[in-house]
DNA sequence: TCGGGATGCTCAGTATGCTGACTAATGTGG
DNA sequence: CCACATTAGTCAGCATACTGAGCATCCCGA
């Protein structure tokens, strides 16, 4: 008896490792170059477009300094451009340049077969119901937060 | 119309946010030196003691560099020492120390206490449900790896 | 026994993701 | 109108996490 848990029972540990396993997928059948938070940033900034560094961060829940790494690897490729708000000198406005709205509409297709794929081991009611119990787990430690 | 897509049905990203949510209450409830991934490596020397890093990193799913680098974090903490192994020199051998079962027993019970409240708004058999899907998904991902 | 393949580890490089400190710009109350 | 608080962004530091390359060691067959 040494006490050891059993991981398995851990909604942490297995949050991990269900994000793990995602990524493996995501790499085979979506990109190699673009990441599953970076798909996020590009396509809050279809749904809004001009938006600042701010306000995407909480779109896609990251914080600000994640959201500025991440936005200037998406520069530097060129996918999109981030310009200092003239009215506001504080603010980075982004806007998706034509390849990153391009890149968007191959992605958005790939995704959907992937997460297909992901929720295959499921039924269609199984699915419904762990989308909407890890939403509802997630919603409320962010209210804790609050 | 711009063909954004809406991420709370895609259990990547949702995956992301449960973690999000789970180190952040981490933090708070069990500790803010040792994460959940360190807590996962002592409870697995505590199960296998005497193992070395190929084997733990299979227990805890994570792969050879990582658990190198977390390894290495921990025995700098003092809570394991990492032996060359006399009959296999390739091998280094993991052992708890005492600070480090310590630890561990320590942070068994405050996991338990967490785990309560990050489930807290789900009745009991949304929990085991919630589990028993993520764990489904994640260890068919796995499958597709093999 | 010896030579090549397999194995365990390390290291470099890259991408998330966080906190906390700092800077610059804006907004506001007196 | 000016001092002060607030806000957006950056930066340093740290911890996960992965890939791919390289190194030392072991193992196994010829």
């Amino acid at each position: 008896m040494g006490g050891a848990v059993d991981l398995n029972t851990h909604p942490g540990h297995l949050a991990r490792r269900l994000q793990q396993a995602h990524s493996l997928l995501w790499g085979a059948m979506v990109s190699e170059e673009t990441t599953s938070p970076q798909f996020a940033v590009v396509n809050a900034l279809i749904e809004k477009p001009e938006i600042d560094q701010r306000t995407l961060s909480e779109h896609v829940h990251l914080d600000r300094s994640t959201i500025a790494d991440l936005v200037a690897r998406l520069a530097r490729r060129g996918l999109l451009e981030r310009v200092r708000d003239p009215n506001d000198g504080r603010r980075n406005v982004l806007r998706l340049t034509e390849e990153g709205i391009r890149l968007h509409r191959k992605l958005v297709t790939r995704t959907a077969r992937m997460n297909r794929v992901f929720l295959a081991p499921l039924d269609e009611t199984e699915r419904e119901t762990l989308l909407r119990l890890i939403a509802r787990v997630a919603d409320a430690a962010e209210e804790l937060r609050a």
